[in-house]
DNA sequence: AAGATGACTAACT
DNA sequence: AAGTTAGCCATCT
């Protein structure tokens, strides 16, 4: 694994504002890897616990957490997330409104809008 | 060296 | 909406 994308990863994640988040393929484009979604947990786990990264802000792009869900981490990401203000139903959250990227889409694509775009 | 694995995804059924 | 298939690529057996 190259360290430099693991750093690159924490640093995107790091910058993660509170009650959004990324998904994995997000998170790798924007740390250089366009076709690096799995790297990414990888260099989530690797992270040392003096960076204290919002991990938990990383889903897939299926706004599900991808966690096993026989693991205790499962539960603890999305109490983390819940906690933050994210609402999570039916074990989805809504890419539109919490996506980081997605808050943008959002307030330059305006549903009046929908007629002129094309 | 070769095959299995996975905190992924997009495309298809 | 939910399940399957095929790419993905560093790590681990």
């Amino acid at each position: 694994m190259d360290s430099s994308f693991k750093k690159a990863v924490w640093d995107v994640v790091e910058g993660i504002p509170r009650g959004f988040v990324l998904t994995y393929g997000q998170v790798a484009a924007l740390a250089g890897l366009p076709n690096g979604a799995r790297r990414v947990s990888g260099a989530l786990g690797l992270a040392p616990k003096s960076r204290k990264l919002p991990w938990h802000r990383v889903i897939n792009a299926q706004g599900k957490i991808s966690i096993p869900q026989d693991s205790p981490w499962y539960q603890r990401q999305k109490d983390l997330l819940q906690d933050e203000g994210i609402v999570i139903l039916k074990g989805k959250i809504d890419l539109q409104r919490f996506g980081w990227s997605g808050v943008v889409d959002h307030l330059m694509w305006s549903p009046t809008d929908e007629e002129h775009s094309a």
